[in-house]
DNA sequence: CGCATTTGACCAGCGC
DNA sequence: GCGCTGGTCAAATGCG
């Protein structure tokens, strides 16, 4: 897409930073668990006909969408905030009122199918916007007993205010 | 050896 | 109906 050298420098300017703030969540509990039984989620990418006589999948009963969304911003130099959970990043795209690309990180539980996406401002590049996904539900499995970590999200959070 | 990360390509949704 | 963007997956590589 950004390939082609074409128009791409004139339009794509809605840039609103109305990010929430991390008292500031518009909400429900929804369990991320929607697609937990996506193991059957199969992709009938490269391989065109998975199953041609296959149409019971797409059991799509539930609303893609309503996920909720939080955002933080942090003031951070790195994008690596490590909140106490594992991340695989699984994508990274470039923004287009951003110069600086955009990366997709997923929590590597089993079930757990929490997301989080990382990304800076272009105003700003002291500024991180990280959004999370989701909700765990499985505890953390890093350990908390480093005193330096906690101190640490501490000055995050504190900085944030 | 296992896991995490990287890049490219593909698909789906939406706009016009 | 076509084009475009965003988003995700898949395979390969590197590192511990």
């Amino acid at each position: 897409m950004v390939s082609n050298s074409q128009s791409q420098d004139d339009h794509h300017d809605d840039y609103d930073d109305h990010h929430e703030k991390p008292h500031n969540y518009s909400g429900r509990y929804d369990m991320g668990q929607m697609m937990s039984t996506a193991a059957a989620m199969e992709n009938p990418r490269s391989n065109g006909p998975p199953d041609p006589a296959n149409d019971l999948g797409k059991k799509k009963g539930e609303k893609k969408s309503r996920k909720p969304r939080y955002a933080f911003q942090t003031r951070s130099q790195v994008d690596i905030l490590d909140d106490g959970y594992r991340w695989r990043k699984y994508g990274q795209k470039a923004v287009k009122n951003n110069k600086f690309p955009r990366s997709y990180y997923r929590c590597t539980h089993q079930g757990c199918n929490v997301k989080k996406q990382i990304q800076r401002l272009s105003k700003d590049e002291g500024i991180v916007v990280t959004t999370y996904e989701g909700m765990h539900s499985h505890p953390i499995e890093k350990s908390t007993d480093n005193f330096e970590h906690i101190l640490t999200q501490m000055q995050i959070y504190t900085s944030s205010f």
